[in-house]
DNA sequence: TGATTTTGTATCGCCTCGAAACATAAGGCT
DNA sequence: AGCCTTATGTTTCGAGGCGATACAAAATCA
């Protein structure tokens, strides 16, 4: 229920606003500049400024010798106090990061390990044990907001249950009590869909500052392939928050049975199993090494590969169609193969998608460190910063 | 670039609150329900109140005989005066509807017809004339904010160009000089893909009052198969606006070409045409006699409704499972089919969508008169009166 | 008739912003 | 060096809009 707006939401929008505005720019940014971004007074701006920097969520840096004419302005960066800590669990590693409201990582731990089919409790360990380094690690006047989990499967947000994680192996899993000792105690841990989050690191190069995207589909691809449609700059989660499983759209639907019950699933053909499965491969060779086998020629590898495309066309034309995005990101371990895949799967995508002729959708490799869940993780946790600068100034 | 909120802001914000707030409401409103509502004080809410019924925004009602303790309340309801209209051309009907703030309907045309590779002028034509004869039924004191087109394809909303209308077999059509004429010369006419308008009287029953569903894909079945997702009650149309293409989801990659330059798409499964051909019925015969023939146990019309069922239940299943959206609504001649479609369809959803063990979709069939779009065009419309009620006041 | 209850109205003070003048700190020019 | 110019930041004042509070109005209930 929406509530009336009265003189103090005026003051938190605009402090959320100015703070943002700040945040939104890659270079530091004066009193001045918020007052021309926003259309508010010098004076108005300042005011807000003040409180902010009172706060610790602005900080005023050292200006640069930019030498121009008329009194030099003071730079304002996004507070280096207020931080927040990502976690990732995946079948392959596990991650610690922490994100400051700059966007920096201050620090960061991760872990490769196999963890298919692995015992929770052992795992949690190995994640307690990396957010402690990472922990220790920070600065002491260091803040920190709030923490995230990235996990690759169904979520219950609310309920902080993961549901099915078939990577893992694990399901119905409450994550409450293996999280307790992660984090001090006063913050709280959000789990998240390991795709939804990784795709904000795509949507947003840091707190507040878009990426080079804002409408698209990012594909996460580790074992089975996890997915996330942006749209606006924002993660569409659906309304139970179990949106983006790209992996079982069906491709084939007189194809073979998949695990989830459906048969033909996307994953089957351009999954990471399916794809050095089909090129020979042993299931743990990493994807560069595939990728070095279809530049060095090797039929079975290209033949792989053309298939994965081939599915890849047909599920993303679906989506294309449907929700009418330019863009694919392809992160996980299709990051890795995107510059072998675009060009026969652009093709594909040219031939299914309704609107291609007036816009060809695009696929992108995606950049950045590993464990982009942990990233994402964190940028979340910072995004209630922005959202609501006021609560964290008393 | 957002702006920075004021004095002024707090007004129109808090305005346009009070007058969602009483169309929200399937009941009249007094100020105190406002008040309440919003969590303003009577006195504000008052002010606000008293400003928009002076701007006709809002009727002050005769309050109906309910004995209760206390001062009567003075009903409100919103604006009888404030309308917009709403146009609609497709491959079986020109239709115009006026509908007023309260989302009642003031006058409404709906001519059948072949439309089908028709000329343009000669059906712009006959739009003209329906809108005359629904404009000239408006009471005198009416005034018209907004009028809308809904067209059968994509559409350039801002250059107001349909690019591809295949039921209709028009392509780069611009169509201002074809509308004019249609509405008074003030009041500019907004194009609008037929379902995502449609889809607009399912999101929302009147202007500001949600709808039965909040999330869901509602299909627009008329000749081919166009398709909106609606999230948060908001229709989603892409950064270009055209999402929505379920037609042209592959259901089937090595199926038969589809004269979108793809194989195997949706419509040739589920199609008005391809039912009809199935179930050896001729392409014009409308959809109740097809229901009627499955009812009767005729096996080619059980067989071509069995594999429309399990066609969209592959198409649909991929979108449930990427956008996780839990209700799909059949609107147009699919509607007239959804009390047959929905066992078998339910049924193929629960095997392909990953979340469905904990929330199965559901298939509901549109309620509601003919000519959706032209009801949701003027429902469009009628949106920016409450997302901005200041700029009618002056 | 009067107490009670609920709605709507009037008055006052507070909060926040804009406007405008002022203060500050630099470069540029003579 | 000294003054002008320019851009930034600050101070002061006034206006707009809302909340709090008291009050008026119109009904039911006893």
């Amino acid at each position: 229920m929406p509530s009336g707006a009265r003189q103090a939401t005026l003051r938190t929008t605009n402090l959320g606003l100015a703070l943002r505005t700040v945040c939104a720019s890659p270079t530091p940014t004066s009193r001045s500049d918020i007052a021309a971004a926003t259309g508010m007074t010098r004076a108005t701006a300042a005011r807000l400024v003040d409180e902010l920097v009172a706060g610790g969520l602005l900080d005023e840096v050292a200006r640069e010798a930019l030498p121009r004419r008329g009194r030099p302005a003071t730079p304002l960066l996004p507070g280096a106090c207020f931080a927040a800590l990502g976690l990732q669990v995946d079948a392959g590693l596990v991650a610690a990061r922490v994100l400051d409201l700059r966007g920096r990582t201050v620090a960061e731990r991760v872990e490769l390990g196999d963890f298919r089919a692995s015992d929770p409790a052992g795992t949690f360990a190995r994640l307690r044990a990396v957010a402690a380094e990472v922990l220790a690690a920070l600065a002491p006047g260091v803040r920190l907001v709030g923490a995230g989990l990235a996990l690759p499967g169904l979520v219950d947000e609310d309920a902080g249950v993961l549901l099915r994680a078939p990577n893992l192996g694990w399901s119905d899993l409450p994550t409450a009590e293996l999280l307790a000792g992660c984090v001090p105690p006063e913050v709280s841990v959000v789990l998240g869909n390991e795709a939804d989050l990784a795709a904000r690191t795509v949507a947003a190069e840091a707190p507040g500052r878009a990426g080079p995207h804002r409408d698209f589909l990012y594909l996460s691809g580790q074992i089975g392939i996890g997915g996330a449609v942006v749209l606006d700059g924002r993660v569409v989660t659906g309304s139970s928050g179990w949106a983006g499983e790209v992996g079982h759209v069906c491709v084939r639907p007189d194809g073979p049975p998949c695990t989830c019950g459906s048969t033909g699933c996307l994953e089957l053909y351009a999954g990471r199993h399916a794809l050095l499965h089909a090129a020979g491969l042993a299931p743990d060779v990493p994807s560069p090494e595939l990728a070095d086998r279809v530049r060095a020629g090797d039929p079975a590898a290209t033949g792989a590969l053309g298939t994965g495309a081939w599915a890849l066309g047909v599920a993303l034309a679906g989506v294309v169609n449907v929700v009418g995005i330019p863009t694919v990101v392809l992160g996980g371990h299709l990051a890795e193969l995107a510059a072998l895949l675009r060009p026969a799967l652009e093709r594909h995508l040219a031939d299914r998608v309704l609107s291609a002729r007036w816009q060809a959708p695009r696929i992108v490799g995606a950049q950045g460190p590993p464990a982009a869940g942990a990233s994402g993780a964190a940028l979340r946790a910072l995004d209630v910063v922005l959202a609501d600068p006021a609560r964290f100034l008393g």
